[in-house]
DNA sequence: GCCAACGTTGGC
DNA sequence: GCCAACGTTGGC
């Protein structure tokens, strides 16, 4: 399976791209969707690259990069009653929900914003540009994924509609 | 803060 | 298995 690209979510109040840098690696843990969930674990691989987007900011859209360096495997937060994403549900022996670990490959010098992504020829299929997608992590095409880090190398071809 | 869209839950 | 109620997400 050659390599992926995915575009991962989170509000930088949370977890920002800043937090990542800092980190250098992170578990992305906390994901309870099942659609994600599986993402994680059929689709996800180390080495796989992530559009890292940055939900209820100003401006919202992607700032960076990260990269899979660890293989989906059971959520500890999903097992620790303490937790704030504990999940009753979830055992040792079934552990349901799943966590994957990013580390850090860029920071964006500028924010390659939503409104940027709607009005950019060739992203048209991104689902994160569907009204009411809330799914926080979403497979994107090579394609895409090479548009979306051209914009912010400041690669303006073919960018005006 | 509003609210549309969506996933999940639970009564039947 | 249907579907109404509910909670959450996330752009605006």
């Amino acid at each position: 399976m050659p390599q992926q690209h995915w575009l991962i979510k989170t509000e930088p109040t949370s977890y920002s791209i800043d937090d990542l840098k800092r980190d250098k690696r992170t578990a992305w843990t906390g994901v309870r969707n099942y659609q994600a969930r599986n993402f994680m674990r059929d689709g996800m691989k180390v080495g796989d690259t992530a559009l890292f987007y940055h939900s209820s900011a100003e401006p919202t859209g992607v700032v960076g990069v990260a990269r899979v360096c660890g293989a989906a495997r059971p959520d500890p937060t999903a097992l620790d009653p303490k937790d704030d994403h504990h999940d009753p549900k979830s055992t040792k022996q079934d552990p349901i929900w799943l966590a994957v670990d990013f580390e850090f490959v860029e920071k964006f010098a500028k924010v390659v914003a939503l409104e940027t992504l709607r009005t950019t020829p060739g992203l048209e299929g991104m689902q994160v540009l569907r009204r009411g997608q809330r799914l926080s992590i979403q497979p994107v095409t090579e394609e895409e994924f090479r548009i979306v880090t051209g914009l912010a190398r400041g690669n303006t071809r073919g960018k005006v509609r």
